[in-house]
DNA sequence: TTGTAAGCGTTATCAC
DNA sequence: GTGATAACGCTTACAA
């Protein structure tokens, strides 16, 4: 079915090697011979085979790019990022949603790696995925991890600062007369947690507030997991007056929890979050959050996992982390005072 | 540097081809020829490779999918459900941005089928997309339109009710006491474009209210284009009391462009579009629209490619039109009524 | 039950 | 300038 290089060299009276050097822009064909292939190549809509290609080469032009889900906004711009620098670099993209699952994110790595990807870009699931991931380290192939760090990991990573992000905003908390504020966080495996959970520590512990266990819940990151960790925070006597949600997702199911309560956002409680959402912001410029560089992190990964590709990496390990951005908005509106307990 | 079949059976002290068997769960292998094979896939850490296979097999189990951008609260649903529906049919999926472009997507149509994609699920940036594409079709190469169809096309599409949901919109927008309703929508060359321009002159004609050409502003269907014709709608004299956008991304553009005169929706200027915003209605249930299945949509262009690449399709294309879905909140506000012009 | 030979589409190498 | 040959890693077809 397919045109083969073959078929465009019979076409043209040629060799396979004579018509592969014209398809390959090399020099030292007649110009004769150059314009019978290339008519060849236009009459038979020819299209060279990469996969051929790429047997011989060792060369898959194409990365792999795991994310647990492309739809979050946090990883969508991350997603284009990617793809776009890798664009400009001549490579391909598969895409892979992990659903933060690491059944799912360890077959889809054996799946990548069958597939000859050149390279991975992975926002791991959680501490847990080094499992699938150090044998890929110690074999040399090119790793860039997204998002996540993983412990004792010798690996190139980009992630952003969510201590100091969090930090930062829970200070912001403080500062507007905040002193009871609960945390929404991940269970204790992920970077990303731990980091976050440590700048809501130490933004409490510099203002002098007892940290307080009881007002930290952990759950899934995701909406149905902010819900209820939302519901166990309505539980709480009395309640605390800021609600500090570890991202995007979890943001949402607190807002659907406190909304079924008729509790208002900011007059009953304040929320914050991680992650600034596109365009939401536009439409209805409301949660105070601190925004990742989303897009830039993706772009960034990309680049570094090409310089790694390209051997130009050197063995040691780059970590790279971004700064954040703090983002005041309604949702722990000063004017409207802390809510009394 | 990566492990071959051939380095496996060296190990197990068999030939390729037995190693091959076992690899494959082929039967007709000594238990203990099976034990020693698989000894030395698990020492060597042998994955096999799909480029080789699918050299053979001329299958290379990947899909390419292009969309303008999967950052588009539309689109994004569209590739994970494309791409859920793909790992369940053990595909994979080479993800493209478009970035609405027609160079940029024909360079990636022809990078796909050199990547031997053996289908591909294609959001068309406009009507002339038709040129990159007809030439696979004649082909018969495995191609599903997703969102947009292509004018005298023979091809598979799945698609929105584009005609009747935006007819609704408008009816909804007319019942509520609206008459000067604005349209803001794409150029000529888009099938979405055209049909809900359409279903917008079909409300108004049987509501008996005159179609006026001044009031439908074309531009590119992104947040600087509905920024711009907004502008332009907010110049008219007298101001029509309603927008209605072609989609979430133009409506963006539109609210920022009413703030900037500090006009109030729904107070000052009802406004509302196609496209609902996963989570963003949770956190602000705030505009009124016409919500499509995306993810469906996705999935479901997904089912009919593999069909079609199995050979299960019949050379007659099949066309497939999902209901879009009304959902009301506060942006075309009954109670707030009608701003008086 | 296992192995040999050929070939998928392309390119590197070395002749001519 | 151009072409024959082998090879990339694997599987199909056939042989032993």
């Amino acid at each position: 079915m397919a045109v083969t290089l073959n078929d465009v060299a019979k076409h043209a009276g040629v060799s396979a090697m004579t018509a592969s050097r014209v398809v390959n822009g090399r020099h030292g064909i007649s110009a004769d011979t150059q314009r019978r292939v290339e008519e060849a190549i236009a009459a038979l809509d020819y299209v060279p085979n990469r996969i051929a290609r790429g047997l011989i080469s060792q060369k898959t032009q194409t990365i792999g790019l795991i994310v647990p889900d492309v739809v979050n906004p946090f990883f969508g711009p991350v997603v284009r990022g990617a793809e776009t620098a890798a664009r400009r670099a001549g490579y391909r993209v598969l895409l892979c949603n992990s659903e933060g699952d690491l059944r799912l994110e360890r077959e889809y790595i054996e799946d990548l790696i069958s597939h000859r990807v050149e390279g991975l870009l992975v926002a791991p699931v959680s501490d847990h995925s080094r499992h699938s991931l150090f044998s890929l380290l110690r074999g040399g192939f090119p790793l860039v991890l997204l998002d996540r760090t993983l412990p004792e990991s010798e690996c190139d990573f980009i992630v952003c600062d969510s201590a100091s992000g969090s930090r930062r905003l829970v200070e912001h908390l403080i500062a507007v007369g905040h002193r009871d504020i609960a945390h929404l966080t991940d269970a204790d495996d992920t970077s990303t947690g731990r980091e976050r959970l440590k700048g809501y520590q130490e933004a409490l512990a510099s203002a002098g507030i007892p940290y307080r266990e009881e007002l930290v819940f952990r759950t899934t990151v995701d909406q149905i997991g902010g819900y209820r960790a939302t519901q166990q925070v309505l539980a709480l006597a009395p309640l605390p007056t800021a609600i500090f949600t570890v991202n995007n997702m979890t943001v949402v199911g607190a807002m659907q929890a406190l909304r079924e309560r008729g509790l208002s956002v900011p007059q009953d409680m304040a929320l914050v979050c991680f992650d600034d959402v596109e365009h939401l912001a536009v439409l209805s410029p409301f949660l105070t959050v601190m925004n990742q560089p989303a897009e830039t992190l993706g772009s960034l990964g990309a680049q570094l996992l090409f310089e790694r590709i390209a051997g130009k990496a050197g063995p040691r390990s780059r970590r790279i982390v971004l700064q954040t951005d703090l983002i005041v908005r309604l949702s722990c509106c000063v004017k409207c005072g802390v809510p009394a307990r």
